[in-house]
RNA sequence: GACGCAAAACGUUCUAUCGCUAUCCCGAUUUGUCGGGAGGGAGGAAAGUCCGGGCAACGCAGAGCAUCCUGCUUCCUAACCGGAAGGCGCCGACAGCCGGCGACAGCCAGUGCCACAGAAAAUAUACCGCCCCAACUUGUUGGGGUAAGGGUGAAAACGUGAGGUAAGAGCUCACGGCGAUUACGGGCGACCGUAGUGGCGGUAAACCUCAGGAGUUGAAAAACCAAAUAGGUCCCGGAAGUGGAGUGGCUCGCUCCCGUAUAACGAUUUAUCGUAUCGCCGGGAUGGGUAGGUUGCUAAAGCCUGUCAGCAAUGGCAGGCGCAGAUUAAUGAUAGAAGUCGCUUAAGCGAUACAGAACCCGGCUUACAGAUUUGCUGCUGAU
RNA sequence: CGGGAUGUAGCGUAGCCCGGUAUCGCGCCAGCAUGGGGUGCUGGAGGUCGUAGGUUCAAAUCCUGCCAUCCCGA
């Protein structure tokens, strides 16, 4: 299912704050992951937020092409590299994604990392 | 014809697959939503946040002062540090034309400042020079007059000529320059022309004077909603752990004592006692706050066409259109084709800008590949 | 979204209000002193005053537009 629906994306604040307080991170240039497993009641069995800092980006466009090219290689990949797998244990978790390169990266670089990005994810949240 | 300048208007398009967002319609539904379909979904600057408004909350007798802003005139506008037309000045080697630019009120209100150089930088404090007087050591000294000449400077006491004088000086006269003011004429007005009068360094993006204007805070404003949690106030009802000791690092717990309504402890009230009230538990009511949701939220000082008024900005009338509304924040990703421009004989290759709504408008400023139209010229060629 | 401050030599700063000469410390270079280094003493170099215009005889300073950095409110 290449959806991407409100419910799957992370918006309530108490939430983002939990997570950036306690969450656990690990780092896949050149994205930063930081991910916490959640109790809440969702439908989907993970909650995304992606994140590009306004320092190393001043134009809104070109934070804006980034945060679209990350959320759609998020979208084709996160059946069959995340939510698979998440179903298959039963938990349910909440990820933040911020963008940490200096550099505005092609969608095929940002695809590629994301596959690999998404099975580390699995991997750290299997532990 | 090229370049440049100015103004106006534009600023990619189509197809396929997979998505996002709000609206409407149909169906299902456990009333939470789910499925299908339809036609919508970034800009000329959405930007900078530099001005002006609408809208909202709060404040508000009137006047003055302070602070800040604006500054030729007349119009336009909801309003404006905006626009139009005009006046004046400057620039384009140039009289005019034409184009561009102008914080363009007032140094004849007052105060301040004008480095260095120079005699002197503003009521002329006289270096050289010129002239007069005095003294004597006869070419010097002292006293006085003088801003015409020298040199300095960004700027030198309005400029040139004549008269005048011991020598000189707007001291006087003629012509000319500047700005002030009075009268007349033209213009709605800024201002222009003519004549007269008194005058003559610059600087107000120096203090300031004059005239006009400004209440404060911003959609995270503001209004509303019903659950949960903590707690405030009020009302009703209830009655027992709310006292002491031990154990224990502390809390909880456990054990013992006391008490269970005429009780005990603490606080308030009172000179004191008594009485009364509060504290504890349960229920109810009520207002405020936090996260959340809804409204605000997109129909607008709107756009297009025609016509009338006006030099124009703009306005009136008629007809038509219905044009983004997200909220950790949609408007996308991939592939292919076309268009435009550059290089190239062609094939082909490369480029396709600046940039992303956040309550809404009117401007200004800044960024910008390419490309269109109009106007102008001091350049070039031909006639 | 709204508000405020600051850009001066390699680094940190003064000067800006009230216009005319850009200061100080560390660092750098050269010399002296020492057997040599450090310390010390003496001398010197090094500046588009963030950027583009304007006002003025003259601008780091006054005015306007941009650029960058930092801070504050929520």
């Amino acid at each position: 299912m290449y959806t991407f629906k409100k419910e799957e994306r992370l918006c309530n604040k108490v939430l983002i704050e939990q997570l950036f307080h306690s969450g656990s991170s690990f780092l896949c240039y050149p994205f930063r992951v930081t991910w916490l497993p959640s109790a809440a009641s969702q439908h989907f069995p993970a909650q995304v937020l992606f994140a590009v800092p306004k320092k190393r980006f001043k134009k809104a466009v070109d934070r804006n092409a980034i945060k679209r090219r990350a959320r759609e290689a998020y979208r084709l990949h996160k059946q069959q590299h995340l939510y698979n797998q998440l179903t298959g244990t039963g938990k349910k978790i909440i990820i933040s994604i911020g963008y940490i390169g200096k550099e505005l990266a092609g969608y095929e670089q940002v695809e590629k990392k994301m596959v690999k990005l998404l099975v580390q994810l699995c991997g750290e949240v299997a532990k």
